[in-house]
DNA sequence: CGGCAAGTTGAGCCAGGTCAACTCCGGTGG
DNA sequence: CCACCGGAGTTGACCTGGCTCAACTTGCCG
């Protein structure tokens, strides 16, 4: 990836006006008080990361906690033989807490588009948590969905085949990202590369997966991020894993309807 | 599995003296003042549960706080066609908060093994959570270390094979359940069908994973729930997907090896 | 309009899934 | 105390979904 060694560009968090935390419903600054707003704002630091950026470990032990504006930002460990692994991604909204996690083994933050973040003063922030219930709450619920989210994950991970696991990462996508066009329009923020990384499989799989299910018309394809459900309940269906009645081959259709006939 | 349809023995929480959520250093009712703690105990309620029993959905609703004293509960979604997955294992010392996760889709929490439990009031959970700094980040940073598990064990299982995940289990494990006798000895909690299903694979292949380890000499293997580590840094390699110089089979060896020759 | 990385397509192969048979073991009842 | 039973675990044989490798196309950026 490019210019991994590269000092962070930052400035003083300026861009509150701005920056989704503050201008989302459920956004962490939105929930502090003007004083409070002042004080973060002060001592945190905006930043802006192109693709494949990565967020230093020495940068982590003095900005461990990191509230994502827009972009989207990965956690990825690498296997001693070259095995990249994106074990979560971040987006709009999510507060990363990396206390403890910066200096171990345990992965890297890379920024897999133009990401915006802020880094908040970790002192400031615990603080804001003591004091105020409201922000509080916000960043308990944050932390819990991203606990939520990984486990949700790790079960499609876990047993799902190759078209299960993008039918499911569709509706995580649309569950994330609302699109306020459209209903059955869903952007995918990542490469195919990324996404193979995230979903456990290879970019090839990830392609044929893709064509298959607009093969089978349960998706339109625009573009290379951006696709159409036409389908709703047969993707959906598919990503809960329903084999009998939707996720076949259509090659071994006959053999598994047989079978699911006895 | 047996007897899901019982409804719970509950008991108000007068197991406190011995629960480890009060003996163990980092347990939650620990850092509570004695004020706390009476107010807790007798809000809250103590149950044991047996292999197979599951906490259910309108039990969660009212009581979705809960401490792991001892023995393993598993968060596990069923696919639509049958397919079990076990998304998450929660262990002594594990705070869980279900809320809002109880009425869906997501799951159910199932005892792997006799497992005792104590449903903590949810308000007065709040209500310590709120007055007591201590207390709070206990909770927090349990809830961190749930969602880190959770990641870590998403990146096994996204790219790893089955030896892999196997070893990286075992020091699960050994993080998790330390052994106060020796330090090379390890307790696998769970059958083999549950740890099957946790590392998203078939009971055959965990049998035979253990076995190969086996037969390396890199692991002993005493009874059905306990190993030894015999080689440490050949198994951490293997759990941390070191093909080139450790996982590969004896079969494949020359082959390999005039790969990694070039 | 080149140059390069990302994405796609095709052919072949293998790790692990599947199925079936067998052993092991703890619990139960006669 | 032993015979029996059922579920867990293991072993072997076979099969396949998705990985691998290689060639090709597409799309982006200067």
């Amino acid at each position: 990836m490019n210019s991994e060694s590269c000092p962070l560009k930052t400035q003083p968090a300026c861009r509150c006006q701005t920056c989704s935390s503050q201008t989302d419903p459920g956004g962490f600054c939105r929930h502090l008080t003007q004083c409070q707003l002042e004080t973060l704002k002060t001592r945190s630091r905006w930043s802006s990361l192109l693709r494949g950026e990565t967020i230093k470990s020495e940068d982590l032990l003095i900005w461990p906690i990191i509230a994502i504006s827009t972009g989207v930002l990965s956690f990825q460990q690498l296997l001693e033989d070259g095995r990249k692994i994106i074990a979560a991604l971040f987006m709009r909204g999510d507060i990363i807490d990396m206390r403890g996690l910066a200096n171990r083994h345990h992965g890297h933050l890379i920024a897999l588009g133009k990401t915006e973040i802020c880094r908040l003063s970790p002192r400031t922030f615990e603080a804001a948590i003591d004091d105020n219930i409201d922000a509080r709450k916000v960043a308990w619920s944050s932390l819990r969905r991203q606990g939520n989210r990984a486990m949700d994950h790790g079960a499609d991970l876990a047993k799902k085949q190759a078209l299960e696991k993008l039918a499911s990462f569709v509706f995580e996508c649309r569950h994330r990202l609302p699109d306020s066009v459209s209903d059955s329009k869903v952007h995918i923020p990542v490469r195919r590369l990324d996404l193979a990384d995230y979903l456990g499989m290879q970019p090839e799989t990830v392609s044929r997966g893709f064509k298959e299910l607009q093969a089978r018309g349960i998706i339109g394809i625009e573009g290379i991020s951006n696709i159409e459900i036409l389908d709703f309940p047969r993707l959906r269906r598919i990503a809960n894993g329903d084999k009998h009645t939707e996720n076949l081959r259509q090659t071994h259709e006959n053999h598994f309807q047989a079978a699911t006939g006895s």
